[in-house]
RNA sequence: GGGCCUGUAGCUCAGUUGGUUAGAGCGCACGCCUGAUAAGCGUGAGGUCACUGGUUCAACUCCAGUUAGGCCCA
């Protein structure tokens, strides 16, 4: 007789494989008919509210490993939060103006771009910016996020751009937005051609010209030169950037540095800081040179020198910047060009000189040099300086230098009227500085970062002088000039943008802008033109709290958390947080959490031009949503992230693991209804009790994991749980009892039982991660009444907290460890052949003490199922063996099991054969023939 | 150049206020099973805790510096 088939044996349709590229895209499907995330909203109306503000990527280009990291990470704080019972919406994003989509707008028309308005090109920014945003909402939602994302916020939307009128017009009530000269970087490249924000620039090697240059003495009240001929005499100077020659306006040194006179041997006499002698000296090969005097820097007030060629004083100043680093620790100052310089400038009454224009070409301003571009005009000025003696070095070097972000071209600093935002108006620094100390920031030392960025942070430059954005709302009267902007007329544009979208600035004339009747405030004239700039895309997305948060109803402002890498300190995380102070008086957010970045395997930065950039879309294609989802929940995301295929294989291993252990649990639970066949816990056998105990503890835990968002821990207990609790002892062991006990036994219940609340447990706790394997494994999985149709509604499932019994738990662990010493010594048997399978032994124990002998004695009965050898004793002599383990506690012994094997449960016993109807089955499988089995 | 962060076995992570031979899982090696089978089980080998110096009776843990990498800035 095949006693195999009166075995109940696993039965389950979930397929050990994955084949996640082809299973998710079906779950995705069914999600969508039955409309799964307004559903879950649905279910937690009502509930306590946790609210994860998405930042919204820019809509440019498809996702990559970092987005895709971001986006995930946002999904498994928002489905735990939703398991916990929260009511956790996410409303997704999409940053749409700027620079980025212009470019390539205008780059993509070429040379016909002359022919379109700027409503036109704006059109087809917008046509561009929808583009993508389709196509990064597919690529985020095979990833599995549940959101709205049907209905995102944009920040192109009519709504959206009305509410940046609004509060920059709450800034213009409030006083915060001003208009000023300042040096600002600029990129003259052509396809840019605007200034930039700090977050705009980024800082590579540059080859640059490096000169040191003299200035002849022109006055001297104080005779610090002494009797030196005037004539012979000079100050030095070094600077990288030549072409701002033209605008120097004076030379910097430090009051608290020294200064000396150096006569050289051809007789000239050259002013420099003491300490920079040396150095200077050998840059411009002169070493025969005296110090004829040392001076105390303060003591030079009062020289003035001699622009090199333009008829023009260039006096000393003092100021702090003046370094000894480099250099001659006298510092070439162009107020026009540089920030230090800038406010040196305006400190000490010098006159802004910024003779180049927006495309970086010199101006009739700068006479002789008109009409070239800065870059080329350095080496022009630099023979200028060579051919009248004013050159004393020349070198090419390469150092760090600010680039603009998007056409990699090295920027220039620019003095022009812009817009700003003032951070210190209202102490708004100050008062950001004291939400900062109230915010949550994880990981705790980010608050380091945030707090010295604020701090050190200039104003905003709000203005961009580019077309696709939402335009300032100021106007200035064509009669006297006056700006003219008001909340009044900022709100009634807003009205107008709401209802037709920002194109109206550009399209609309100036009077049907204003409110009627609206006249210059300054000469009541009616004539306006309007102001031509935009707003910064940073001021866009720093108002997401406003136009998000404060505006849809699911909602609430501030949020609970901002989810960003740590880039983001300078970026979203500050502007939202100015926007904010200055507004409403807090900060948008209660907890800020900040992620690292996705690196490769050698832990570089992922570039396209170091080829090592992986596409998150490539790995759901030949892994699968889920096993992406795993790789980024294994990994702490706190410091950076290294991707590599070797980490793909191992969680992949990891991922089949549980897939395979869910399919037992599945394939076991096939007959169990848990209506009908729940065992209760008094009638459970002790076992299964233990492994309750331990899986509750263990989900409690993993609930404190999700809170503290502490993914790769709980990937490592969820793992360990899987492999270890539950594959290698407790399924492995109560195999016996599900297969060969009678169908309907209570000890098959039993452990059903268990199983049964175990596997949906689990199944809960790892939804948020492994949102389509769980999803997939929950069709599968015994239902009760309430169950719903998706494993996403269900809060966190447990076992009870009844189950916890530290007593019972204690006495299995020391079961355990006595299983310790039998494996070894089995493997012992295993390797001399003695026996194969560990149900062809019998382990003898003698304790070496009376305690654990009387232990060992209650649980006899268990030990075989323990060990899973057919056999098991406890003896007080030695047993002759080959076969022997001495550890601490016990002597472990092994021989061969003793009796027949049965047939149907493969284990040795005394009694097969003598049942003469079943001759090769033992007793117990014999009561479950005849009894439980009806035969 | 400055600020902040990171560096524990091949991989991913633990390691409590400094205190006995630094842990886990995976991977790897070897073996078993063939009633979870493109599965399952067992045993074992892997670490000068980035480096150097210091504090201490004692340092992966504290301090200083170096080095490698990251983000932000100049």
């Amino acid at each position: 007789m095949e006693y195999k088939k009166t075995l109940q044996l696993p039965k389950t349709k979930f397929p050990m494989r994955g084949n996640l590229k082809v299973r998710e895209p079906e779950i995705l499907k069914k999600w969508d008919g039955m409309d799964a995330y307004q559903k879950l909203r649905e279910l937690r109306r009502g509930k306590e509210r946790f609210i994860l503000h998405d930042g919204p990527p820019y809509s440019n280009g498809h996702i990559h490993l970092g987005t895709a990291v971001n986006k995930t990470i946002k999904d498994f704080i928002v489905r735990s939060h939703s398991m916990m019972g929260y009511d956790a919406p996410f409303v997704p994003g999409w940053d749409n103006h700027g620079m980025p989509i212009e470019n390539n707008v205008t780059r993509e028309l070429k040379r016909h771009r002359r022919d379109f308005s700027k409503v036109e090109l704006r059109e087809r920014c917008r046509e561009y910016a929808k583009k993508f945003i389709d196509i990064q909402r597919e690529e985020f939602m095979r990833l599995g996020g549940w959101g709205s994302w049907s209905d995102p916020y944009l920040t192109m939307s009519y709504d959206y751009e009305s509410k940046i009128l609004r509060v920059f017009g709450e800034l213009v009530d409030k006083g915060f937005i001003c208009r000023g000269l300042r040096p600002i970087h600029w990129c003259i490249s052509k396809s840019c051609t605007t200034a930039l924000a700090e977050a705009e620039i980024e800082h590579r090697d540059k080859i640059s010209h490096s000169i040191v240059v003299r200035f002849p003495l022109i006055k001297d009240p104080n005779q610090i030169f002494g009797d030196e001929s005037p004539e012979k005499c000079y100050v030095l100077i070094w600077t990288t950037t030549p072409w701002t020659i033209p605008a120097n306006m004076a030379v910097a040194v430090h009051r608290e540095f020294n200064y000396s006179l150096i006569k050289t041997k051809a007789g000239d006499v050259y002013l420099l800081a003491t300490d920079r002698v040396g150095p200077v000296m050998e840059m411009i090969k002169t070493d025969e040179v005296d110090e004829i005097k040392r001076v105390p820097g303060r003591e030079l007030k009062s020289l003035v020198f001699k622009h090199p060629y333009f008829d023009r004083e260039s006096p000393i100043l003092f100021g702090d910047h003046v370094t000894l680093s480099d250099g001659t620790g006298v510092v070439h100052t162009a107020p026009g060009h540089g920030a230090e310089d800038f406010e040196l400038g305006m400190k000490e009454n010098i006159s802004i000189f910024c003779p180049v224009d927006e495309s970086g070409r010199f101006t009739k301003d700068a006479e002789k040099y008109e009409g070239m571009t800065v870059f080329d005009g350095n080496k022009v000025v630099i023979k200028d300086l060579q051919d009248n003696g004013s050159l004393l070095h020349y070198e090419r070097i390469t150092h760090s230098y600010p680039h603009c972000w998007r056409c990699h071209k090295p920027v220039i600093f620019r003095t022009t009227t812009q817009w700003f935002m003032s951070i210190d108006h209202n102490s708004l620094r100050k008062k950001s500085i004291e939400e900062i100390k109230k915010v949550a920031w994880v990981p705790k030392t980010s608050i380091n970062r945030i707090t010295a960025m604020v701090e050190n942070r200039p104003d905003w430059c709000l203005s961009r002088q580019r077309m696709w954005g939402v335009g300032i709302p100021a106007f200035y009267c064509t009669d006297c000039g006056e700006m003219n902007m008001t909340k009044k007329s900022i709100d009634h544009a807003a009205d107008l943008v709401a209802e037709k979208g920002s194109d109206i600035w550009f399209e609309a004339a100036p009077e049907d802008l204003l409110p009627h009747d609206y006249v210059c405030s300054k000469c009541g004239g009616k004539n306006f033109r309007k102001e031509s700039d935009i707003l910064d895309v940073w001021f866009d997305s720093g108002s997401t709290h406003r136009a998000v948060l404060e505006e849809r109803e699911e909602l609430d402002w501030p949020c609970d958390v901002y989810f960003e890498g740590s880039d983001q300190h300078r970026g979203w995380f500050n502007s939202s947080l100015m926007i904010a102070v200055a507004t409403k008086d807090a900060a948008p957010y209660r907890q800020v959490i900040t992620h690292g970045w996705t690196l490769d395997e050698k832990g570089k930065a992922m570039h396209k031009s170091h080829g090592n950039v992986v596409s998150p879309l490539k790995l759901i294609d030949k892994f699968g949503a889920d096993l992406l989802r795993l790789w980024i929940a294994s990994t702490d995301f706190r410091p950076d992230m290294s991707y590599s295929e070797r980490n793909m294989k191992r969680v992949s291993d990891a991922y089949r693991r549980i897939r395979n252990t869910f399919r037992f649990i599945l394939g076991n639970l096939s007959d169990f209804d848990p209506t009908l066949h729940q065992v209760k816990a008094s009638d459970m056998r002790e076992f299964d009790l233990w492994i309750l105990h331990r899986a509750q503890k263990f989900l409690e835990k993993q609930v404190d994991r999700y809170k503290n968002y502490d993914y790769h821990e709980l990937y490592q207990d969820v793992h360990n749980f899987f492999a270890i609790d539950l594959s290698a002892l407790y399924l492995d062991m109560v195999k016996d009892r599900l297969y060969c006990d009678g169908k309907s036994s209570i000890s098959r219940r039993s452990a059903q039982t268990a199983m049964y609340l175990i596997g949906k447990s689990l199944l809960t706790v790892i939804a948020p991660v492994l949102v389509f394997t769980s999803e997939e494994a929950w069709g599968y999985f015994p239902k009760i009444e309430s169950d719903p149709e998706s494993v996403h509604f269900l809060e966190f499932v447990q076992p009870g907290k009844s189950f916890i019994n530290p007593e019972l738990s204690e006495r299995w662990e020391r079961l355990l460890k006595a299983r310790a010493g039998v494996t070894k010594v089995l493997e012992e048997a295993r390797s001399k052949k003695k026996i194969g399978h560990s149900l062809d032994a019998i382990v003898y124990i003698r304790p070496k003490s009376d305690d654990l002998k009387k232990f060992l004695e209650e649980y006899q009965e268990e030990l075989p199922m323990l060990f899973i050898t057919s056999q098991a004793a406890i003896v007080d002599e030695k047993v002759p063996s080959d076969f022997l383990l001495d550890d601490e506690d016990a002597e472990f012994f092994v021989q061969s099991a003793l009796g027949k094997k049965c047939e149907r449960c493969w284990q040795y016993s005394e009694d097969v054969g003598s049942f003469p109807d079943h001759q090769t089955i033992c007793g117990r499988c014999y009561r479950v023939m005849t009894e439980e089995m009806g035969e």
